[in-house]
DNA sequence: AATGGCCACTCGTCCGCACAAGTGGCCGAG
DNA sequence: CTCGGCCACTTGTGCGGACGAGTGGCCATT
């Protein structure tokens, strides 16, 4: 009694090309083998192999044009290699040395915004010096509502060694569906220049994390060093 | 002899099936009719009503449970509400007021590695001074290689009306098919903060434009005042 | 030499059919 | 009542065939 899987025969003709033009045998802008070529030289139904292609086509691995045949474009770019630092923020460890304050304050105006709720509502807040090697990379802000720190420990000054979003989850069961994020270029504040050890310009960014219902769990608010972040990014052009 | 043309059928099963989802004839959460159903009720074959449903399934409008249904998921979000400040720069016109200057020049270190090209190789600059109403707006660099000028008007100091990509498509047929941006905060130099007005913190965008097989077109380098200009961007959670 | 038609080749779409496999309810044996 | 098997339903995958339509080269006619 074997267990053996095999995966569906499309996707085994997909692998096949992708290696194919990984290995280079398939250069971009090379023609692929016409279909009824594959279908012989795979041996499966024509239907297998155009599900294949119109797949990598979709997934941008070749372009299909009729009646002239498939080429190769070469390894899809995901778009998902891209700088996400308010993500990357929920899911870092706080360790003690990095942790600089946790405190129940009133929101500012710019938080209360960010979180749907009036202005001077208490909120818990939670403040991070990020580092690389010695030195202060980032400072990171976090504010929580009332209700979403209940019973969560986040009012307590003891570091999340396994970061707010795992914790969240953890302990109340709360799902991350999707982060907003607004980046800027700002002086840093006066708190952030003694953390930083710095008065150069900081990437700002404001972010507010939600579940999956749109429901706002979070906001942060992060500044990067411009002499130490980049944020990459590569699309289409439509 | 009629010159209409007729969306193929797989389309228009789609067509069908987004309409009612926005409709809210098919409500999140509900079961779609069974693809036998839908044969039946829409007189096409079943490859076509499959063909449908997994392109929508793709697409983020419906789920599918094998040996249960398909189940309406709604409108996908697309995610291409995300601000793209080099794309928008290469499609704005210039007029005579916002072209500050064109020049051949040698390329900077900088430029050169963006461009992929020997340092103090010559190209062509255009420089430009955005505005919003009455105030500068932004500054944006263009270099362009001699290769790709050539022969384009790129380097005669009269404004594109029609913005740098109309342009090279229309004259020399180039085709963007991707571009590649690398964000940062830092002071402005001294010609941008001339023709700025401010010596605030700015968004550093440094870009390429790449054609579909990679080539490097142009390189971009804007400068966007922090107090005017906010990147927003939205993202899923794994 | 230029032109237009033919033809072989490509991909695009669609059909009907078949069988595998997952799900859930019904029902009879225990 | 409980459990396991059966069955009707679902989607997943695959085949072969058919016709349409776009492309480009060959070739005879002009």
């Amino acid at each position: 009694m074997s267990m053996d899987f095999a995966p569906p025969k499309y996707a085994q003709v997909m692998r096949a090309i992708q290696e194919r033009i990984e290995s280079g045998e398939y250069a971009p802008g090379d023609m692929l083998p016409s279909e009824t070529q594959l279908v012989r030289e795979l041996g499966v139904g024509r239907t297998t192999v155009v599900r294949a292609l119109q797949t990598l086509a979709m997934q941008g691995w070749i372009e299909r044009e009729h009646g002239r045949g498939s080429f190769v474009k070469g390894r899809p770019e995901s778009g998902a290699d891209r700088v996400r630092p308010s993500l990357t923020a929920t899911e870092q460890g706080e360790s003690p040395e990095s942790l600089v304050e946790v405190a129940r304050v009133s929101a500012p105006r710019y938080v209360a915004k960010l979180l749907g709720v009036a202005e001077r509502t208490p909120v818990i807040m939670r403040r991070r010096a990020a580092r690389e090697g010695d030195l202060p990379s980032a400072v990171e802000t976090v504010w929580i509502p009332l209700e979403i720190a209940v019973g969560s420990d986040l009012d307590k000054p003891e570091p999340l060694r396994s970061g707010i979003r795992r914790h969240l989850q953890a302990v109340k069961h709360l799902r991350f569906d999707h982060i907003t994020e607004r980046v800027t270029a700002r002086k840093p504040t006066k708190d952030e220049v003694e953390l930083l050890g710095s008065s150069n310009p900081v990437l700002g960014v404001l972010s507010t994390v939600h579940d999956p219902a749109g429901t706002v769990l979070l906001a942060m608010s992060l500044a990067l060093p411009g002499s130490l972040h980049e944020l990459e990014d590569v699309y289409k052009v439509s």
